[in-house]
DNA sequence: TTGGAAAGTCAACAAGACTGCCCTATCAAG
DNA sequence: CTTGATAGGGCAGTCTTGTTGACTTTCCAA
């Protein structure tokens, strides 16, 4: 610890950001933030019988159509159950729909029905609105400082996965 | 939504940042990089009989040794029950001390054994770690923004709190 | 053709959040 | 000194979301 204590102190005011007590004070505004983060859309969720755990299904569905189940696993980091559990509701509420894989049949290729689209719109864009303003608020500089400690911040693999997401075409 | 589509063919490249797509990257990158933030203690904690929220507990009352039950279910944002299971544990084991307040004979006052401090210590510093890391490979002037972006996500009464949270002294 | 591996499903369990209700101790104000 | 409000704690029950482990179906390669 003592490593990037007061570093500042030595090395000019440039430093300070390396010292544990400001590194805490991310820590904390990490936990703050990320509380508020998933907020609205907890609201909205809080109605139907789905979870936070439905929404990010839906989100990386929209987002890249047709993927599978594994790859759907890999993406959100979680056992197989956990998301089948969640899979299921959202298929039997016909909001995702499972279509056999053509080449290879063990497969299940997911995607959206209209009415998981609409779900998924309505709460990406609560969940946006609120970024939209911290944007607003903090200016293009901010936001790439932003993304950039996020990023630094992964596991590298997750690192390399969301580099490679391609923007979605608007 | 279509307000901040392609604002950057009007207004320059300055304003990419605000595109919906440009925020859907941040959302996902807050996603990835908080999964990341809570791994390192997660994995220590594993192994004993604690979780995420003893955690959270530990770094509260550590940064503000004495502060009473309801101050530190104000700043966690959990339910009385939810915190109280917790908390009995941790008092059980001999990590955190409870005190009836002298001003207050209701109020108990929350304070780290050498124990608990011990524990805090080890779990502040594997998240200090990643932090520390991200921080330098991202440089100051991220941070900065990185800051910023995170206080002006949060809810106004949060943000209120955080801020006046006093820097701890080293 | 058959045996292993991969994809997906299901059952059972645990952590950690929640609500609602009840209790005690203490304080402060009429 | 009573009475109402506040601080804290506890019990019962529920929900979401995570876990492990065992099972079927399907594919592919020896």
């Amino acid at each position: 610890m003592a490593e990037t204590m007061r570093v500042h102190t030595l090395g000019g005011e440039d430093l300070l950001f390396l010292t544990d007590e400001q590194i805490r004070r991310g820590i904390e505004a990490m936990f703050f933030a990320y509380r508020a983060f998933t907020a609205d859309p907890d609201l909205i969720l809080a109605g139907m019988d789905y979870g936070r755990a439905h929404h990010r299904a839906l989100h990386f569905i929209h987002r890249d159509p047709g993927l599978t189940v594994t790859s759907l696993l890999a993406v959100l980091g979680v056992t197989k159950q956990s998301l089948n559990r969640v899979l299921r509701t959202l298929i039997e509420d016909g909001l995702v729909e499972s279509r056999v894989g053509r080449r290879d049949r063990r497969e299940r290729l997911l995607h959206l029905t209209a009415e998981g689209a609409a779900l998924e719109r309505r709460l990406s864009e609560a969940q946006r609105a609120r970024m939209r303003q911290a944007y607003r608020a903090a200016g293009p500089q901010a936001v790439a400082g932003f993304r950039q400690v996020l990023e630094a911040m992964m596991d590298p693999d997750t690192r390399a996965q969301y580099q490679s997401m391609k923007d979605l075409p608007e």
